[in-house]
This record gives C-alpha cells, structure tokens and sequence, in this order.
DNA sequence: GGGGATTTGTCCGTATGTATT
DNA sequence: TAATACATACGGACAAATCCC
C-alpha cells in the first residue's frame, strides 16, 4: 500500500507551551479526572509543576476560560475552578461557523425540523411512561393563563426539550439544544419586541398543540404526532421568519 | 410585569482585558470585516491600539488562536494570519460535552442516521441535476478497484457529504460535518486495523449502494432512495459498533 | 469593621529562538 | 553569511480583589 503522505516538506506547528498546557487540564476535565466546582492548585504550584513561568501559565488560563472550563477568581481561596463543557460553547462555534459561511436563519430553524421530528421517530409506537408524564407536568404548568409571555415562552421551550430528550439519544438532543441556543440569540430581539395581541394568541395556539400531541401520543399514533410537530414547528418558524432577518446574524 | 431578575446579588463576571480584545477580534473575523489570510498588525501595533501591555495582547492571541482564527508564526514578515472558524472547531466541543455527559458511540451513529436521512427528504421529488452529476462523479472514481482501503473509504466519506450539501440547508451539512469529525475520530483505531478481506467486502457492498442510490434517486423514487440510505448508514454502523467501545472516548 | 494575608490581574524589561532578506 | 524583524519565554514588580481573623 502506497503511503498517503509520500515525501514532501511538511509544514510542522510547533505547539506552544501553553496549548499544551490546556490541553493536558482540558483532558484531564472531560476524561472525568476532574470534577464540577474542583479547585484547580494555585498558580504559583501549577508553575512549578509544569515548568513554566507564570505569563505562560495564563495562557493556558485564558485558553480554558474562554472553552468555560474553568472561572478564576481572585483574593485569598480564589483561583481556578473546574467546570464540565456546556452545551453553548458548542453553539457558539457552530454559530460562528454558519454565520461567516453566510447561513440563513430559515436553514437553522430547517434543521431544528429536522432533529425535533426525527426525536419523534426515535419514539417507537410505545413512548414511556415516565416521558409522557413528564409532558404532561409541563403542559399543566403551560395551562395557567396568569403567565406572562416570556414565562410561557419558557415553558414552551421546556416541552420541545423534554420531548427530545425522551427519545433518548445524548447526541441528538445536544445537537437540537445547540440549535435552540443559536436560535434564541438570533431572535432576540424578535422576542424582545413580542407582547402584542398575535403574540399571546400565536402562544396560546401552540399551547393546546403541545397538549393534543401528547394525546395523540398516548393513543399510540405517532405518525399523527410526528406530522402534527413537524407542522407545529414549520409554523412557529414562519411567523419569526415573517419579521426577523433573513441572514443569520448572532453573537452568543 | 414583574422582573424576572427582581434584586438579589448579581454575581458580576468581570471580563478581562483579554477577553475583551479576543471578542473584538472574533467579531470582526466572523463578521468578514477580516478575510481568510488577512494578516493581524504587529503586536507592538495592536498594544498601541487597545492599550494593553504585551502578555495581556499575548493572551488574547492564544484564545483565538486555540479556536483555530488565527495562526501565527515568528520571524520576520510573521505575525498573526487570520482564518475562517472551522466546523472541526465546532465538532471538537461537541464532543467534548458529548464524551463529559457519557454518550455512547451508537448514539453517535444514529444522530448520523437521522441527519443524513433527513437530507434525502429535504432534496424533494425533484434532485438538482448537478447534484447528481456530482455524485455520479464520484462513484465513478468509486468504482476504481485499484485503490486501496483508505482512498476507497475517504470516497464514500465524499458521497456522503455531497449527498447532504445536495439539500442546501447550510446548518444540516455542518451538523452532519461534525458528527462525521467526531465519528472519524472515535473509530480511528478501528479503521487503523481494518484491511482484512470483510473489509473488502464491506467496501464494494458499500460502493454498490451508492450506486443504486443514485439510481433510485434519477428515476425519482425518493422514499426508496430514503429506506435505502437508513439501511446503508445502519448497517455500517452496525460493523464498527461491534468491535468497537460502547463509550465514546475521543480526542480531537 | 479593620487590617493583614493570599491570590490573581497587569505591566515592564530582558534574553532567546526563528524566519526573512 | 550577516543583519533585521518578529514572536516566545522568563523574572520581577506593583495593583487590585477577596477572604479570614
């Protein structure tokens, strides 16, 4: 078998020594050797551990908190903690990525069609107990018309998440969580100006689709459910749609 | 309406100075006010203009560097290039939340399933004819049996990608771009070590099926096309899940 | 409440290594 | 080959924040 690399001057980056720093603690939190809320040694011990002097230290400092693995404080017992990787670390990047390749905000709310409907599939024809509750505890607390949008909106959000979630698949309801984040920041301001009489009307709609899905649900017809979501989501994307930006603009 | 953030002690994250000058610069990179190879000032220009003392800029430098937006190197006419945000980036952290939270591999394979099957059904009755001129293309490049294991399978990586872009969306290519880096990642040792002959085999059954998708998908029978693809990405998954670690655990 | 101890944030100066001319 | 330009890294210093007694 021919090798793939043949000859050729290859250009090597030499790594710094404070990626490589971040790198061993970034491994180090996400293998699970360090925990949520660990405190990580003073600097002046890590310096000595390492082998390096205190700027580059920092470095590896910086590299870490912008990734929100750790937040430094100062004073006395301040220092570094340790914090597992969020979920909106990686929407920011991807969010980075769409906007400079110059994404649509209809190809984002596309692909929340995609992994919320899918999620549904995902279901089989017998949902669990303990999910269709869960649904339902949420839906009760959606009912209660002394919220005020926002609050409702919340609530919203929570069924969309729950609903995933019970599919079961750690990957798919990352990825749709991701989504969601960038979805929120790109509509800011859209939300933010929301208060009007189509708004509380659009919301309470949605509502009472969120309660007929999990009937639908417990009567078995998922494909019913899974066309009834799909429409619920296509819906709620156009109306943003009709009034947000058509490019995706967002800084998370 | 009542606050939703009535008094209480706010916990007040003061952003650093570093912080501050890396999300300036990300800004303007994910904004294109600066291209891809752009180059940034010299440091001692860019202390000048943020007012800031060289270890502070120094670590600005390695935030963005550690996201892969600039590159710099030393000597003279050297300094900090600016780069696109990458999707490997975005794949990285995902998989970090994604190896933190105890994902499994197989669920890995399915997020693949639902979005690459989803593609097939955002293309519509009516695929692009280049479209599939591109996918003609590369099967016969495909059919080539004098390659080895390695060019074949980057080959099919390519069909699969050019099947997804085929759809348009911009989100759904990354999503599955992502997933497909974390994939490569996590089944490295396993792809290492594949060069039996029920790799062979396993190819050319492959090969075949990209073949008969493309047939399926000229004489427009795009359920078929759908059914076909779920089963080509579930079986392949099935192949590296049986010899491969339950857990994902994956370094990018 | 105040003072001291601890720890990080920022800065300066200097020496070293490396790539270009 | 030598000179130049630039980034890499170190050590020391002071300021600011925070906690404990």
């Amino acid at each position: 078998m021919a090798s793939r690399n043949p000859v050729g001057p290859v250009q090597l980056r030499i790594p710094k020594a404070a990626e490589l720093i971040a790198a061993h603690l970034r491994q180090r939190i996400v293998s699970d050797d360090l925990s949520e809320e660990d405190p990580l040694p003073p600097e002046s011990n890590l310096m000595q551990q390492f082998s390096v002097s205190r700027p580059t230290l920092r470095e590896a400092y910086r590299i870490l908190e912008s990734e929100g693995l750790i937040t430094v404080r100062r004073g006395a017992h301040g220092g570094a903690r340790v914090h597992k990787p969020r979920p909106d670390v990686a929407a920011r990047y991807a969010a980075h990525v769409l906007q400079s390749q110059g994404a649509r905000l209809k190809d984002v709310f596309d692909a929340r069609e995609v992994l919320e409907g899918a999620a549904i599939d995902l279901l089989g024809p017998k949902p669990s107990k303990a999910g269709l509750e869960r649904l339902r505890e949420i839906n009760l607390r959606g009912q209660d018309l002394e919220h005020d949008l926002l609050t409702a909106l919340e609530i919203h959000h929570e069924f969309h998440r729950a609903l995933v979630d019970m599919a079961g698949n750690l990957t798919v309801s990352l990825l749709r969580n991701m989504i969601d984040i960038i979805l929120e920041a790109a509509t800011e301001r859209h939300v933010a100006n929301a208060g009007g009489n189509e708004e509380q009307v659009s919301s309470r709609k949605a509502q009472r689709t969120h309660v007929k899905l999990v009937e639908l649900m417990e009567q078995g017809d998922l494909p019913a459910a899974g066309r009834l979501w799909r429409a619920h989501l296509s819906d709620s994307a156009k109306i943003v749609l009709a009034t947000a930006n058509s490019a995706l603009d967002v800084t998370i």
